[in-house]
Parts: C-alpha cells; structure tokens; sequence
RNA sequence: GGCCCGUUGGUCUAGGGGUUAGGACACCGGCCUCUCACGCCGGCGACACGGGUUCGAAUCCCGUACGGGCUGCCA
C-alpha cells in the first residue's frame, strides 16, 4: 500500500511555524515515499473558525511549495458521516447515551480522583439502560476496561498506557456535533491515511483513538510524533508564515530551518528541497523538542539568498519591492543590484532597508556622517571628480574605476581620501557595496545630481 | 494531583559502551579591504544530578530534579 500522510490544521488560526514545520514533515516523508500528502481542515469547531484562516492557510502552502495532491478536506462537509459512525457504535455497543448532568460528573470527577479511580465519572452511564425523555444526552465510546494499550512510535519509541488510565470520552456532543478524537480516526481511516505524523501533544490522544480504531473495525495507522517547537508561543514565534514573507524571508531558508528543526542528517546543514525528499525520514527525527532561534533562521535565509540565481532572486526581489512600494523595474540594474545586495542582507527585507538610495528619488544624508566626511579640504578633489566624471564617455564600473583611481593618484591620496565623502554624498550613508560599482549602479543622472549636492554641502561649510 | 514524553555548549544538533565529545548558529579575536557586509582563519563553550551494571558509561538500568504534553461536550 503506497504511503498516504495529511496535515490537518484547525482553522482557528493563521499558519505558524509549528504548524509549517508539521506540515512540512509530512510532505517530505510523502515525497520520499512516492506517496500522497493531503490537507485536512478541522473546522468542528463552530465558535472559532474561520475562512479566512482557511485561505492563510492555503496560502502559506502554497507559498512554502507544499500544495496537497488531492482536494482539501473539510470536516464540516463530512458531519453525516460522523453521526453515522457513532449510530454504528451505538448499535454494535461500542458506545452510548450518557444522561448525566454536568454538576453529576462534575461531582463525580471529584471522587473518582479522591479515590484513585481517575475515569470512573466518564462512566456514569455505561451499564445502564434507561433513556430519560427530558435530559440531553452525549455519545460516549467505552473504553477498554483492563490490560494495557501500546503505540510504536516511530519517533517517541514504544510508549504504553494502562487501561486505568483511560475515559469513556465523549464522540458526540449533546448537540450532535463530532469531537475532535473521534472525527480524526473516523477521517484518517476514510482517506487511507497510512503513517498520522502530527505534534507530539497528540501522543496522549493516540491511545483514545487506538480503541476508536478497533470499535469501528479499522486498522490503525502507523505514527510518529514530533516533538514540538518552544519558545514559539511568545511574541515571535506565534507569527504567521505569511508574516515571515513579509519580513522578506525567502521559502528556501524558511523551509531548510524548519526541516533542521528536529531533524537531521549527520553534520550537514543546507538542505536543496531535492535533498530534503531524498534524505528525509522518521528515523532522523529526534524525540525531544527544540527551540525556535531567529538568527539561525536568518542565517539559512541568508545561504539561500547567496545560493539562488540573481536572476530568480531579483524577480522575487521586485515581488518584494512592489509590495513595499518602491518602483522599480526588473531590468538588468535590478539583477546587478540583487547581485551585490545579497550578500549584505540576511532577508528581503534587509536587502532593502541596505540599499534604498538606489530607488528613492531623494536621499536624506546622516547628519553626523556628513559632519565628519563633507568637509572643506576635499573640496578641490571633489570639484575635479565631478569634472571628470561627467566627461565619461560610458558610466560602466571599469571606466569609473580607472577615472577616480586616476584622480587619487595625480593627488598623491589613496582611495580612502574620497570613498567616504562620496559615499557621504551619494548613499546618505558610510556603508555601501563598493564605491565604483555604487556608483555605476546609481546611474549617472543620479549620481552627479547628487555628487552636486554634496559639493554644495562641502561649500556651505568653507565659508 | 495522576499519567505520558523528553534532558549533549546560550541555541540547533552528530555521536548510542573505550572519541582530544564532531559540526552549525550566536558571541569574541584576526585576516581581507575604499566603508559596511561577504569570505577565510582562530577562540570561548556541553554530555542535568545521584546511584547502579561494567575492566570501562555521554552512551545501558533505576531514582531525583527540571522542562513539556495530556487529564474538556477545544483541536
């Protein structure tokens, strides 16, 4: 039987990094297996979904190159199917009414933990057989009594629970509507999910839904419990994917961070999503949980930025750019841009910040920067650099090269005498990829327009 | 409280009876250099603790501590 797995999110949410990583697991271990890898959306929950989060979460998949193969599951188009398996349960005897009240099993949750019997209130109803006409009633499935249940976990190990430990939970709520352990089995069974890889809060929940399986007659699915990701659930690491986007993260360093994010191959760190699905595994998972750090994240996000083609990159860069609207077009200047950018930004996001003065019309100059680099005694120097760089015949990075060397020289000053001053002039800043290639990139109107005005500052001093 | 799972530098991890405990991020120092980056070189720094088993334990067993999860008519 080939290999089916699913992601099955509720839509009570955007798509976090926990979410994207479980998501992500479970498509590699698909792709490596030639399988299938489906979506699922739990959407039992009638107070808090929500479509939008549905789309976000569409969105972040597709995004992140992790589109289903099939149509995405709702389960809320599956409700009848739900209430016919608890129907079945009934009838076989697998489950039942329970009448209670809520103070009844409240109270009797009480003493069943007084007394060392931790399911006894779950059980209230289980031997009788009266069905009083005025009281609501929910479906409960009964739970095996003694021995033991055991799951082989293909990333926890072996793991087992003794039947004490186990409650007749409810399957169906006094208004009729499915609870999540009993919907996902009866889901998972239905879509011939063979391998369930979810996080490892679910661990628990794997043994309710073992006798689940067995009253409806299913054979169980493989899983493989992933431990979960901490230092999330605080300011940052509850972050949608799409905020992470925005930030200028490229799906390359987001999807190589998260896969090294409890799971590994030996020594190595940069992961092609080639090699993701060949080398990917349940074996190389480790069982205990790790923690979210942005500056490794940033760190893969900035090998990727490196390894992809200038010319892909300043496509996804003009993407970017546009959503932050700066105009600029995806020409050849762009590709050279990207070209030197990449390598001085860690995100997009970087990038950009790194390298406005090439977009913007105007610049605003760091006031202590031109303090100290605008002064008087270049004044001669940079009169005679605009000279000569207007006189060009081509504005090429060679050209330039050669001009302003030529200009140091013939002053007896190295390179260092005017770099920054005319790094002053025409970034607004002290930091810049090099000086030449700035400027050939700059343009020419641009640069002498503002080498110009940075002649002005310098005169506005000398007086 | 009960049950389940986990624990190698600050972080991600390799290693699973005999290793100078390896790599990566971050950090620190140096080199490169027109600035800032990139790159390169070097450095700091770990087997949670206590008992066993063994000639020998980071590695196997037990306990403790700490962390997390579950214990809902949430998923």
């Amino acid at each position: 039987m080939s290999v089916r797995v699913r992601f099955a999110p509720s839509n009570t949410g955007y798509l976090h990094l926990g979410g994207a990583r479980t998501a992500l697991f479970n498509y590699l271990f698909a792709r490596h297996h030639d399988g299938d890898f489906l979506l699922r959306v739990e959407d039992t929950d009638q107070e808090r979904s929500q479509e939008k989060y549905t789309d976000a979460i569409l969105d972040a998949h597709e995004w992140l190159g992790m589109e289903p193969d099939e149509d995405v599951v709702f389960q809320s188009d599956r409700m009848d199917l739900y209430r016919e398996k608890a129907e079945d349960l009934i009838e076989s005897g697998d489950a039942y009414r329970d009448y209670s009240t809520e103070e009844e099993i409240e109270e009797a949750r009480k003493e069943a933990f007084a007394s060392g019997d931790k399911t006894a209130h779950t059980r209230l109803w289980r031997d009788r057989d009266d069905e009083p006409e005025d009281r609501d009633s929910v479906v409960r499935i009964k739970a095996p009594l003694e021995g033991s249940l055991t799951v082989e976990d293909h990333v926890q190990g072996e793991v087992t629970v003794d039947a004490e430990e186990l409650d007749d939970f409810v399957i169906l709520r006094s208004d009729g509507t499915p609870t999540y352990n009993f919907c996902v089995v009866v889901d998972d069974a239905d879509m011939d999910i063979t391998h369930v890889i979810r996080g490892k809060d679910h661990l628990n929940n794997t043994f309710r839904q073992l006798y689940v399986y067995d009253a409806l007659g299913y054979e169980p699915p493989e899983f493989g419990h992933l431990p979960l990701i901490s230092g999330l659930s605080k300011r940052k690491g509850s972050r949608s994917v799409q905020e992470y986007r925005e930030d200028g993260y490229i799906r390359e360093g987001l999807v190589n961070y998260l896969a090294r994010l409890g799971w590994a191959h030996g020594d190595q760190e940069l992961f092609s999503r080639d090699e993701l699905v060949e080398l990917f595994g349940l074996d190389g998972v480790n069982a205990s949980s790790g923690e979210f750090d942005e500056d490794k994240l940033q760190w893969f996000n900035a090998e990727w930025l490196k390894k992809l083609e200038a010319d892909e990159l300043a496509e996804r860069w003009a993407t970017y750019l546009h959503k932050r609207d700066f105009e600029v077009e995806l020409d050849e200047r762009l590709v050279d841009i990207t070209e030197v950018m990449r390598a001085r930004g860690q995100t997009l996001g970087e990038m950009t910040e790194e390298s406005d003065y090439f977009f913007k019309d105007e610049i605003e100059r760091n006031e202590d920067d031109v303090e100290e680099w605008l002064t008087p005694d270049i004044l001669e120097m940079f009169e005679e650099l605009i000279e000569v760089l207007a006189d060009l015949d081509d504005w090429d990075r060679g050209d330039i090269d050669t001009t302003i060397r030529d200009l140091c020289d013939r002053h007896g000053e190295g390179l260092g005498a005017i770099a920054q001053p005319v790094r002053v002039a025409t970034t607004g800043g002290t930091s810049s990829p090099g000086l030449f290639e700035t400027l050939a990139m700059l343009g020419r109107p641009r640069a002498l327009n503002r080498l110009n005005e940075g002649l002005e500052i310098i005169r506005s001093r000398t007086e």
